[in-house]
DNA sequence: GGCTTAAGCGCAAGCGCTTGCGATTTCTCC
DNA sequence: GGAGAAATCGCAAGCGCTTGCGCTTAAGCC
């Protein structure tokens, strides 16, 4: 015997008194609730997750499904500590758990998420990394499990999520580099089918409307998320017919290759081309010169990917409860010495 | 009534006959198996997890605690994502899930992983970033839960674990620079507790003893994971009373920084300092001049961490089993122009 | 002091699955 | 064709927990 009842014996009582002391439940007094406690601690007993789940109909536990793709990476390690570390901390307020789902790059995407779903591992989940149509939407949305998502998608419809401010880093950057002189302004864009391309794209040629400037699709480039693209990047946006004197960097990691290559041209960031890059990564905070880039929230963000499943977890699609949040989280924007 | 009950009355057979057939058990016939197994892909059937865990006493999962902490971090996202997809190619063959524990920077390592050890939420654990002294594998240890390591410790005793095989890499790096002259070899370490800190160490010195050279205390460097700690090694380097003219990195992002440093002097990796590099991270391998380091079997690491892991799960602390897996990866070296 | 009322606790069912055991059916063999 | 063996399958217990229900006891009131 071991477990709720080896501890209820070792108590005198039975187990569902126990169970009551230890989950905070009204119907026992404080004075057993404090000697079952302890009693619990002495013999480190925990309650099995199995019989609980099974017993409560929930797991208490959310699934962060990361979905990464090492070749066009969207994102880095220390992105999502960062946010982890925000979800955790609201998650364990509440007595939830987070646990992490590293996709295979073998496996499909929607039938690595589907094995966990219909299985009831997960009480909610949170997407990262979501595609411009991103079948795992549907996939939750049609089998009822509770889910936010790290940026926006054009698949499912009416569901929460948070997202980078994309809009307003690319009118501040666009609105910075026109302030400075500048009329040939050219993106990087990511590669892949990820969401938040699109919506870069549209906000950066709104920006440029919006200061008279014509949008030239000879400016736009498409890179990976590495250094290695950036060094390229610089050959590619001198060979443009009327090369642009900015840029506005959708990752910030290619500054690295950027500033290397312009440095063997003998040209310097900042002077002979301006640079401002997405997000604030350790990686390029030694740039020098210093790079203008945003930095983004993570901790917070991931506290509101949190708060929101929470809430959706709460009442799940009850028609009279809250709107799905939907959020743009703003970036601070950490003026240097590149543009 | 839904899961196992429905799925029978749907077919007209005990639930019982079902679960045989669907967990490829011998009892039915290929004729009901067939069926069960189209019945249950039509209706997207699968067990539900509490209950599987609580009736088989096994949850089929492993857990995968990266410990990570941002500040010293000694590892990449590349690095886990690579290790990861390793881990899952050997466990989805045996039907086994990997979920990753992300723990929370503000949480003790210890009580972390606590909770989930006596919760009974994994069969077994694969512990990262292994302290020197770390307390993780005698909670394990004493909790009786199966593990394997991915990297070695002081602590517990006779346990799984794999490690990369930093001695080979000191070795093969010193041979290098003194075959092609160097007397004046630097070598860099990480700032914290990881284990492989005082590995590498002793490997290096023993390197250069192997080779007839005096270990100089004054050449030996302490650093953080990241370019900004490359950057200001270069000056303390050139600060030494007699500096060195080669150096051996335990974290081949601080190459970034080192590059970016001595071409602000004036200097050239490879021709005024001598470089080489642990492990190959897409992060350095665009730096020019290549940078020579060596390149470690992700993938593979992986795949053995799940196979000693699976095999501890299968015969937990049998006497007769065979002893421990404790391996060391090869790296392969990458010549580069840096030294 | 006898009554009502509430507080505190035990009993037992049930969450969805696996599996030993026994019942039934089908083969096998002489 | 009948007995024994083998192949299939249903029954029901049980995994460890939660919780509705009812019982006991203490408290409150006139």
């Amino acid at each position: 015997m071991r477990g709720l009842a080896r501890l209820a014996k070792e108590l005198g009582m039975s187990p569902g008194t126990v169970s009551r002391a230890l989950n905070g439940r009204p119907e026992v007094s404080e004075a057993t609730r404090e000697r079952v406690i302890k009693a619990a601690k002495k013999l480190g007993y925990a309650p099995n997750q199995a019989a609980r789940a099974l017993a409560l109909g929930a797991t208490r536990s959310v699934g962060f499904m990361m979905d990464l793709d090492l070749e066009t990476a969207a994102s880095s390690e220390y992105f999502f500590m960062g946010v982890f570390d925000g979800v955790q901390s609201v998650l364990t307020q509440h007595n939830f758990d987070l646990l992490v789902l590293p996709r295979p790059t073998k496996e499909d995407s929607v039938s690595y998420l589907q094995r966990y779903v219909a299985r009831g591992v997960f009480d909610g989940m949170i997407l990262a990394a979501t595609q411009r149509t991103d079948f795992r939407i549907e996939l939750l949305q049609s089998a009822g499990i509770p889910f936010v998502t790290l940026g926006r998608s054009q698949s499912g419809s009416d569901y929460p999520w948070i997202d980078l401010d994309f809009e307003g880093v690319a009118h501040a950057a666009v609105d910075r580099f026109v302030a400075a002189g500048h009329k040939r302004i050219a993106i990087t864009l990511p590669v892949d089918n990820i969401n938040f391309g699109p919506i870069f794209e549209a906000a950066y040629r709104q920006a440029l409307e919006r200061n008279g400037i014509a949008f030239d699709p000879a400016l736009t480039f498409r890179t990976k998320r590495s250094d290695v693209a950036g060094y390229g990047l610089v050959d590619e946006l001198l060979a443009t017919p009327d090369p642009p004197t900015a840029v506005l960097l959708i990752f910030e990691t290619i500054a690295i290759g950027i500033y290397r290559r312009l440095a063997e041209l003998g040209r310097h960031p900042g002077r002979d081309l301006a640079i401002i890059g997405f997000r604030d990564e350790p990686a390029v905070r030694s740039l020098t010169p210093s790079l203008t880039c945003f930095s983004a929230p993570l901790h917070d963000l991931g506290e509101d990917l949190a708060s929101a499943l929470l809430a959706r977890i709460a009442n799940p699609n009850d028609p009279s409860s809250p709107p799905p949040i939907r959020k743009l989280a703003a970036l601070q924007l950490r003026s240097g010495d590149s543009g």
